[in-house]
RNA sequence: GCGAGUGUGGUAUAGCGGUUAUUACUCCAACCUUCCAAGUUGGAAACAGGGGUUCGAUUCCCCUCACUCGCACCA
């Protein structure tokens, strides 16, 4: 586990604007959580991360956006329908929760006490919904709980416009949603929640090089994302914890503050989707090479993100207390890609005008060009220092007297807290890089 | 969902059947300050929500909501 806690991580989310309680002024809303100007920058700048990484810069990627309500078809192809609905029973003895299906001679599977249960109710872990003004049996829709099926029923529109050549990925990034009985530890298990999957799709003669590939794909990743080594830990799926579909199942679990956790999973799905999709709708999922082998059914290796989960092992590994000049402080040290504030202005001093004038105009520059960027003149300029350090800003610029002589400025650096100077003009290269 | 606990400004907290509801930090304004949370002055800001008991409830009781821990759940 992490040696920070949680309620570190939430304070601070809290009180500098990253994520709030969702619904809060009415009292909340159990899993659900809003971000805040700075947790979004958070948020998208590792979202876009993913996608630059996976997406963008690789030949083999198609990105799609669909829709999170689907037709209900599609959640009875899949299997979620079926799972999602099963009468619950509870031991009157001991509590437990179990399906009714699984309870066998009226006795109870975890302390043998006979006869002892609460009436079957309907656990739905799909949120419910109907579409169009009717509510009635074909009206039934559901908020996706997996961005993976909007995946896999474009495969054969991704294939009519593009007809990659096989493997490729389709990836997706997007909200899902399931009714989670007790969602827990901050954004951690949230009701809503975003996700970003990709499904690559492979000749199943291949399924183990694609696998170890993205095994190394992933944790290229999670290193850029600042997540140290040893704080990641590939967890090997037993046969009888996978899915009944998986042939291999690794977790990617972090160590949060809460515990162990997982992070993302990469799973190797075999054909069962298209297959479903195939046997559903009587459509010909098949992929024909292009060198006119034998067309085939793609197999699929699934590395699916969660985004807040990403966003919360981010956050705990960039913590950090230590102290500056016999003073603590805490501070995040984000990998600068990923801060919310690129860079911060400030004048030295806040009642000298022409300070303030020059720094108003290093800041309009900077923000120009890089957007993300704050002023602050608040306080002292040790104060706005520790201020940015603890949001993450990699580097402060500060306008002194100087500055009005020669057209220089000082940059500090967030993790060392070391000074250089720099020519104002220089300024946008230097950040740059 | 079950069991246990918690809920006071943005954060962290003190407190009580009758208070002007404590303190610190933060925040805002002003002064000051020539590089790492300095100082002075002023200001904003809270008893989770709803019922009940009571002359009077932030305090006691009930319900709801949220959070924490354990169990279960995580297809």
């Amino acid at each position: 586990m992490s040696d920070v806690s949680l309620e570190t991580i939430v304070s601070l989310c809290k009180r500098r604007g990253f994520i709030y309680q969702g619904s809060e002024i009415y009292g909340g809303l159990a899993g659900t959580w809003d971000y805040g100007p700075l947790g979004v920058a958070l948020k998208r700048n590792i979202m876009n991360f993913w996608w630059q990484t996976f997406v963008d810069s690789r030949e083999d990627m198609y990105g799609v956006d669909a829709a999170i309500l689907m037709n209900q078809k599609v959640w009875q192809a899949s299997g979620h329908a079926a799972g999602f609905n099963d009468p619950m029973v509870e031991c009157l003895n001991c509590h437990s929760r179990l399906r009714q299906d699984h309870v066998k001679d009226n006795k109870c599977p975890v302390c043998g006490t006979a006869g002892k249960f609460s009436e079957p109710r309907q656990f739905n872990m799909m949120f419910k919904t109907n579409v169009g003004p009717v509510e009635d049996e074909n009206s039934i829709s559901y908020l996706r709980p997996e961005t993976a099926q909007g995946i896999f029923t474009n495969y054969k529109n991704i294939l009519d416009s593009f007809y990659p050549d096989i493997p490729f990925g389709i990836a997706q990034q997007g909200k899902a949603f399931r009714n989670e009985i007790s969602p827990r530890d901050f954004v951690f298990r949230a009701r809503e929640f975003e996700q970003m999957e990709i499904e690559y799709f492979i000749n199943p003669e291949d399924w183990e090089k694609a696998f170890e590939q993205w095994r190394k794909d992933i944790n290229k990743f999670l290193r850029e994302l600042g997540l140290p080594e040893g704080s990641v830990h590939e967890l090997e799926v037993p046969a009888a914890d996978r899915a009944h579909y998986s042939k291999r199942t690794i977790d990617f679990e972090f160590d949060y503050p809460h515990a162990r956790d997982e992070l993302l999973g990469l799973a190797y799905r075999t054909d069962f989707d298209l297959a479903n999709i195939q046997k559903a709708t009587g459509k010909n999922m098949e992929y024909r090479p292009k060198d006119g082998g034998k067309p085939f059914v793609p197999h699929v290796i699934e590395p699916s993100f969660g985004v807040e989960r990403a966003v919360m092992a981010v956050l705990v590994s960039a913590y950090a207390e230590d102290e500056v000049g016999g003073e603590k402080r805490s501070v995040l040290k984000l990998p600068a890609h990923l801060a919310p504030v690129k860079v911060a202005v400030s004048p030295l001093l806040k009642n000298k005008p022409e300070l303030v004038k020059k720094a108003q105009e290093v800041y309009k520059t900077l923000k120009a060009e890089f957007g993300n960027v704050m002023y602050d003149d608040n306080g002292n300029i040790g104060k706005r220092y520790r201020r940015q350090d603890e949001i993450g800003t990699p580097h402060c610029a500060t306008i002194d007297f100087q500055t009005l002589e020669d057209e220089t400025i000082t940059i500090r650096n967030r993790d060392s807290t070391q000074q250089v100077r720099a020519a104002i003009s220089d300024l946008v290269t230097k950040l740059r890089s």
